[in-house]
DNA sequence: TTGCTCCTCACGTCACGTGAGGTGGC
DNA sequence: TTGCTCCTCACGTCACGTGAGGTGGC
């Protein structure tokens, strides 16, 4: 790599890769999260010296813990459906089971159930005022 | 109070107090959260030596703190809801504000929406199959 | 020198779960 | 004596939040 190469980490959105903080705006997560989904081994990113650089690759994994948060899942559930992606190469897609999705989807239907019934009984509430 | 009138206290289900495990199977939760509850000073329950003993107003307390807790509040929410009523009496019902009630109607429809949209990519990850 | 972004501990939060070890009355 | 229900610590869990104290390059 020539010296034309190096990059500002702190300012590294010129490359492929990114900074903690361009991650962090483009999700909306905080910087503890991402560090957190690390520690977690969800997220591998390199390093330049002690500041961490995600690739693109780095950024559609987070794409995807993100995706499988909002479906419901735990974070060790998410860790096991990446690697059991190709391993050891950037997945594209969640791997989940067909008995995950549906019983997944079992908890979220019960989950909005439960929220239509509370949802109505604050209705309820705001009329009787 | 007479010797007739003693009790084992945890058979008492024949007066009008209940055991916590009277009140932990009729509202289906754990006796850890009955003691939980009353850590955080929502629950005063007399003592029967060290065995709790919980009235019918006791009751009808932890009823309140299941339906606050059912519509998203948080325990020190409930806990206020609880306190700002008739105070030092046995509340009927949970007190809170228009604001309270639609704040919690928006973070609730909110959340609603969140599943709705998690529920039909699970359905469609289904369908992929 | 000031500002911004980054870093590593490390304790705090929320609502309990989960043993460990012990008591009291049929 | 065995079973059941109750008790009090006290550490663990989940997904981060929140400072404290410090570094590096415009």
């Amino acid at each position: 790599m020539s010296a034309a190469a190096e990059m500002h980490p702190a300012t590294a959105a010129s490359d492929n890769s990114y900074t903690i903080g361009d991650l962090a705006r483009e999700y909306d997560v905080t910087l503890r999260a991402l560090r957190f989904y690390e520690a977690r081994g969800m997220l591998r990113p390199r390093r330049s010296g002690l500041t961490r650089l995600y690739s693109e690759s780095d950024r559609k994994r987070l794409g995807l813990i993100l995706k499988g948060k909002q479906m419901g899942f735990t974070l060790q559930e998410i860790r096991a459906m990446l690697a059991s992606e190709g391993n050891s190469n950037q997945p594209a897609e969640l791997k989940l089971t067909k008995t995950q999705i549906d019983e997944q989807l079992e908890v979220l239907v019960r989950q909005r159930a439960d929220l239509d019934t509370a949802i109505a009984e604050l209705r309820a509430k705001r009329e009787h005022l």
